[in-house]
DNA sequence: CGGCATCCGTGACGATACTG
DNA sequence: CAGTATCGTCACGGATGCCG
């Protein structure tokens, strides 16, 4: 539990760094846009991040109103981390870091950790239309909520009932669009990309 | 000098929290929105960071190519530290996080400092249109480069030439916009905000 | 006097070990 | 599995000193 470090400024800009500022915290909540998770799962998507840390900061968003801790109906019952609707307003302020941090990704360093649902928060800025659109990559798969304003903006593993549009594409490919190399629609045009589903977002890729 | 401490994540929100997840990077980058700042301007604008902080941040930034320092043409020969266009870019990360750290903002804390200019953003924000626009409040007088994508986005004091339009309120109407609390149109509307010009700004404001 | 560099006390962080 | 406890290290904040 943090004795709250604030900067002490009437600026929101500030007020808002007060709450999120802090290490990891951003990244835990790009984590839980994935939807409810448990202490394990963060603290093996988060490489580097300590126990303690993490439990301190889970601790802070809770109080802070970002976070809700909640047990899982048995069986399996377990304690999972979700996000409010409050800390799922924060999806605009890493999506502003995401399109700036672009530029610095670059190729992949030895020393990156790679998650194959990192790539969701650029596809997702990079996708028209609505529907529930499954993601194809030799890492993993994962699934979007596109246009959906509340739940989880995305998730782990393949999509929960029948997708509205399905991308296959290889991990290169996907880096280069996150990087903003190459635009979505050049990808699919290239055959880097392969769509199926009719959906608004299939359709829009298609085009 | 840091030692430049990554998340090493293959993520490009976690490449932008690299760069500017430091604490006071972001408040640092605010504050040369305004424009060409000295040094010992800085430090008196962000209450609360030590001398040798600051000097490590900006040594950071000017490294990352988000600032450059610069020795102003005598007289009043002094180094002024400036935002490169990759750091102005950060605009939009600024807004986000202001945008969103609106409902944090709430009434002013004894304890929290205020400077004129840390209104700038929320207002740039705001208004539509293009152009020069001066601000006027008790507790000093900032201007807005609106619609502006290249040199400082505002600056203290009066405008550099004439304005387009011209705003005069006070700190409490100005706060409550900030806070989102009443839009800027009807605070025009209650006459807590006097317009005057005749720029687009101006006009959409009177609409 | 502006622009830092240095020193120092405190607290945050990261790694590992350990417990309910 | 979900953290808490411990500990060494480093970053931060405050004060002071130096140097142009």
């Amino acid at each position: 539990m943090s004795p709250r470090r604030s900067y002490d400024q009437y600026c929101s800009a500030a007020r808002a760094l007060d709450l999120v500022g802090d290490r990891w915290t951003l990244l835990i909540v790009r984590e839980l846009l994935a939807g409810p998770r448990r202490y394990t799962d963060l603290h093996a998507d988060l490489p580097g991040v300590s126990t303690d840390v993490l439990a301190s900061r889970l601790k802070d968003m809770e109080r802070d109103g970002l976070a809700t801790r909640r047990r899982l109906p048995p069986p399996g019952a377990a304690y999972v981390y979700e996000l409010t609707s409050r800390g799922r307003e924060l999806l605009p302020v890493l999506q502003a870091l995401g399109t700036w941090g672009q530029a610095e990704l670059g190729e992949r360093r030895p020393t990156d950790a790679v998650r194959a649902h990192w790539f969701a928060l650029p596809l997702l800025r990079l996708l028209d239309g609505d529907g529930l659109v499954e993601v194809r990559l030799e890492e993993g798969v994962f699934h979007l909520h596109v246009g959906d304003r509340e739940g989880p903006v995305y998730g782990d593993g393949p999509a929960p009932g029948e997708p509205d549009a399905r991308l296959t594409l290889d991990s290169g490919t996907c880096a280069a669009v996150s990087r903003g190399e190459t635009s979505l629609a050049q990808a699919v045009r290239d055959g880097r990309v392969e769509v199926s589903g009719d959906g608004t977002v299939a359709k829009a890729l298609r085009a």
